[in-house]
DNA sequence: ATAGCTGCAAATGCTTTGCAAGGCC
DNA sequence: GGCCTTGCAAAGCATTTGCAGCTAT
């Protein structure tokens, strides 16, 4: 992958700091920000190479919206379902004590937990 | 809700058998098989209404791509990767010995456990 | 010069909405 | 008959793709 202009203000955005779970379009609009010249295209062609090349994470948790996850280790998230936003959960924080059988003929590619969660009301 | 004719045609198809996993085009397919005159976007209108009513329950594994479980108890899911099939895992096939602290201000509104797998090779 | 990659405009496809037609009191 | 509901055509939106242009040899 090349470092071109597009790809290295992406990467600075994202990378700079830790545990970050962005949508195609927040990125865009942070990269825009930022003053880079981008488009909306590129920065979806960008987040699927970078998850490709096992730099992200890609996670779904609601129709018609991908976030991408800038922590590759394994663990799990929090979405809140008012704001929409996906937060990480330690791997130690969950423990499964007991996993099914997987059905004859396959193996094992990922677990994933998601914990939806609401505020309190009163 | 009202028990019209493309609405009963539906019901048939998704509560005659147990534990489906459809997305709105395939049960728009089956609909026509089965010679019921309607549009994809009236299937859409109905699905999310049993989901409203409490008959069905939304599954998002995949960018793109709603399923609708007829099973609303709670358990959790295969995700063939290959087939892009979703199957059961019963609740008591899954024990979680430690769950993580809910954000302050926040309370539970679900856990969902997606198992991800593929077929084994050689 | 050219072979291949990059980045974006336009296309795609799933999903939602606005409104004409139909049903119920 | 009037009001609410239904069901679909057309629109909306996140995402992908085809290709013109740039880059590095």
């Amino acid at each position: 992958m090349r470092p071109t202009r597009q790809r290295i203000a992406l990467a600075k955005l994202l990378f700079d700091s830790h545990d970050r779970h962005v949508t195609a379009e927040e990125l865009h609009i942070e990269a825009r920000a930022a003053g880079a010249s981008i488009s909306l295209a590129t920065v979806y062609n960008a987040l699927h190479q970078f998850t490709q090349a096992g730099l992200l994470r890609e996670v779904v948790v609601e129709a018609g919206q991908s976030y991408f996850d800038t922590n590759t280790n394994t663990h799990h998230h929090f979405y809140h379902l008012g704001t929409r936003v996906l937060t990480d959960i330690p791997i130690d924080r969950i423990r499964m004590s007991k996993s099914p059988e997987l059905p004859a003929g396959t193996v094992l590619d990922s677990v994933e937990v998601t914990v939806r969660i609401v505020d309190k009301v009163g």
